[in-house]
Formats: structure tokens, sequence, C-alpha cells
DNA sequence: TCGGTCAATTTTGGATCCAGTAAGAGGAGA
DNA sequence: TCTCCTCTTACTGGATCCAAAATTGACCGA
């Protein structure tokens, strides 16, 4: 690991994170030189990193107008699902030979925090208790670090870059957080991860696999309701559409 | 289509193109200067260029010293084929319910050619004259053509995107194209094609899927002896490994 | 009042300049 | 002769400067 690193290096990793968690907005557009003050270097730096970030995707250059941070389509939105359904199923495929009794008890742990939080997430819903954001966030990241667990074991570092730069496709869209009705997906994700652990457990790779593709397919749903409530977001803001 | 561009995005298409194609081999340390010098601009644009390039994860950035193109190793050549098997097979279930008459024609068409160019392979190996490179490029373009109209009625620019990332990870790598041994495989990949076209003309997704899926992997043996002919050439020129 | 034109301002893209770091050559000492 | 140290050189990363393009807004005419 090399400690040293460049400014656009972190300026990208920086805003890279920001664009993600969905601190800054789908739709924002990015100045240069307010970049620039913020971080205390020229724009030079700074150019660099948004680069990088087209390259990656996550903003569009407009040529002699500016960078905006791209806003996800419904068709992108379904087709990440997709891929990552494809590339999860061969990920835990190549997994599942692989697995240690160690992997699997650090499965079994997370999963086992993941179904408590699953409970706390239904309990509060059904409460009428308003969302604990933090909670939430808390839900998430179990379920990836599930997901991360066969990642780990797979080896397979270009599955699983491409895998999680699907994913994070939404995570920053953090209006279906709202949703009360997503409840019963989240009983239904829990009880698929325990699925996808047995089979693995068993050594049945092809079970395995294809109950990964189905987990990440059964989020269809998911996927349609968060696509409602990002239709009724409001437009975002920027040069006239 | 916007007609403006700036020299960053020129100089990187062309720069990934040459690395691509393996005019720029892998190893190979790309100074900014000369860069400079070769495109008429400032090391500025260069230095955007190489940013992009370095995000698409083409050339590698190791501060202070610069740039190299990023030389493929044999688990990510295996790996990169798996991506492709798992999205080709994505691609071809989608496409196959979509698939017009027009479309049926236009891959009969290129099959056709396909097949005519694979026997022409094998007839010059066979009379033991050397092998054409133009020919074989021709072949080449052929085979992707082929899975090229599949991406096209697939309408996944996602899934697109990423697998032709993954394909050409290794056009580059030109060393294999001189092994003789490989002609049976081409004729194999021939078979495979027709395979292909003839679940997706019956309109079965799945077993179009199922043979797209089989048909990449099947290039397993190929890899191997791209990989043996990988080992077989020298270091490239660079820093200490 | 509305639309169009033209100048002023903003902002980007590119060039040049400067500083800091890493590799390498050469010399001194063991 | 070998090793270590220093000094030079080359090259990158970052800052600043300049030109070109686009947006804004004011002014003018219908």
């Amino acid at each position: 690991m090399s400690t040293v690193s460049t400014k656009a290096d972190d300026i990208a990793g920086i805003l890279e994170d920001e664009i993600v968690s969905g601190a800054i907005p789908p739709g924002a557009v990015l100045r240069q030189e307010t970049l620039s003050e913020r971080f205390e270097v020229s724009r030079t730096p700074v150019r660099e990193a948004l680069r990088r970030l087209a390259a990656l995707g996550l903003v569009s250059f407009e040529p002699n107008r500016g960078v905006r941070v791209r806003s996800i389509s419904a068709d992108e939105l379904r087709e990440a699902f997709l891929v990552r359904a494809e590339l999860e199923a061969l990920a835990t495929e190549v997994a599942t030979p692989k697995m240690t009794p160690d992997d699997l008890a650090e499965m079994d742990r997370i999963e086992r925090r993941f179904g408590e939080l699953t409970l706390e997430l239904r309990d509060q819903a059904r409460s009428g208790a308003p969302r604990d954001a933090a909670l939430f966030v808390e839900w998430m990241q179990a379920n990836y670090a599930f997901h991360d667990v066969i990642y780990r074991v797979a080896e397979l570092p270009l599955v699983e870059r491409i895998a999680k730069g699907a994913r994070r496709t939404f995570i920053g869209d953090r209006a279906w957080r709202a949703r009360a009705e997503l409840d019963e997906l989240y009983a239904k994700n829990d009880l698929q991860h325990r699925a996808i652990r047995e089979a693995i457990s068993a050594g049945s790779a092809q079970a395995a696999r294809t109950l990964a593709r189905e987990h990440v397919l059964s989020s269809n749903r998911l996927i349609e309701v968060v696509l409602e409530t990002l239709g009724a977001a409001g437009r975002e803001p920027g040069w006239g559409q």
C-alpha cells in the first residue's frame, strides 16, 4: 500500500464518496473554482479528479460548460441490477467450494446481526415510529457485509469491482428509504441470505449460484418502488435539461 | 452527438485504441513530455487523458514516477473471460425475444462470412503458409460483429460497455496469433455461433443463454495457450519489476 | 410587453511556470 | 574494489496565466 498519493486522487476519492452517498445529489453541477477553493488547491488537480470521476461514469463532461453529477435513469437502474445479479451469482458459485469453516462462521455472525436489524426495522415500521436513518444505514451495511464475505472468498477482484460499482448506483438515491411498504422485502432478503448460506454450507455451488441470482433479481419489486419515488421527486437543478 | 470535444478526450481515445490494439505494448512507460510533443499540445490535456485511462484500468499511476501501461496477469485474463461469459449470456437471453427477422438475417450474413473466414484460416494453416495477419484481423472482426448484433438488440448499454471492456483486455496480446494449434478452436467457435443463432431463432432464451455462456467459457483452452505464449515472451521494459 | 442582438461576465480548456521527488552518476572512504 | 554519500538531472504534480466559449443581462426595436 503506497502511503503517497496525489491531491487529484484524494479529491477524486472524497468526491466519489459524496456522490455515491448522495451528499452531492444527482444533477448537481460541479464548478471547478468552487471545488478548488473548498479543497484549497488550484484547479489543476480538481480537473484531473473530475476526469477520473467521468471515466467511472459518476459525472459527465459537457465541453466548455462544466461537469454535472449523472442522475441515473430508470433503465440504467434496472440494468445495474441485472449486472449485479449475474456477477453475484458467479462470485457465489466460485466462492462456494473455497469457503472455510471460519468464513462460514463469519457469514453466520453477520447474518445473525442482519436478522436482528431486520426485525428492528420491521418493529419500528409497525409501531408507526418515524424511520431511524442510522438504523437503516446499519441494516444496509450488514446486508453488504454478507455479500462482501462472498466476494472476499471468491477472489475475483474484477467481478467485485464491477458489481460494487453497479450496486452503488442507487445508494445515493436516499428517497426510497422513506417507504414503509418495503419492509416485507427486507424480511425476504433475510430469508434469502439464509438460503444462500445453507447452499454454500452444503457445498452446492450451483444452488448457491441460482439463489444468489434470484436474490438480486427479486429486488425488482424494490426497484419499481424506488423508481416510483424518484419519479415523484422534483427535477434536479441545472442547465435547462 | 456533440461535435465538440476536448483535446484530453481525443488523446485519451487515441491512446486507448493504441493500448487495446497492442500498438503500445503492456509495460510501456508513457512520458507526459513525449506525448505532449507527439500530439502537439501541452502536458495539461495529456495528464487529463492519462487520468481517464487510469480510471479505465488501462494504465497505472505511480506518484512522482510516471504511468505505465498495465500488463494483464493470467488471473485477470481468466477472470475477464468469466465476466464476459456471464454478461454475454445475459445479453443473449434478453436479446432473444427482441430479435426481428431483419436482425436474424444480419446475423446470418455475418455468420456466413465468419464461416468462410474460418475455412480460409484453416486451409492456410494446413497448407503450412505463414499466417496472414490481415485475414486474422478480419476473422476476429467478424467474430465480434456476430456478438455485436446481440448487444445491439439487447439494448443493455451498461452490459455492453463492461463486456466489451473485458473482451478487449486481450486483443492487445498479439503473441497468440502465431499459434497454429488454435485452428480447431476456430472451427468450434463457428459451430457455437450457429447453435446460438438457431436457439435465438427458435425463441428459446434459456438455451441461447446457456449456449452463449458456454461459448465464451470454452475459450478456456484458448486462454491457456495465450498464457503459455505470454509466459514465453520476454519481460517488458521499465522500472525494476 | 416581448423578442432579438450585442457586450460584459463567468467559466472552462490549454499553456506555461515553479517546486518537489526519485533515479542515477560520480566521487570519497573503507 | 565495494559501499555509501552527495550532487546532478529528469520528470512529475501543482499553481498560475491566458485564450476561447458560453451564459447573462442590458439595451433596442417592434
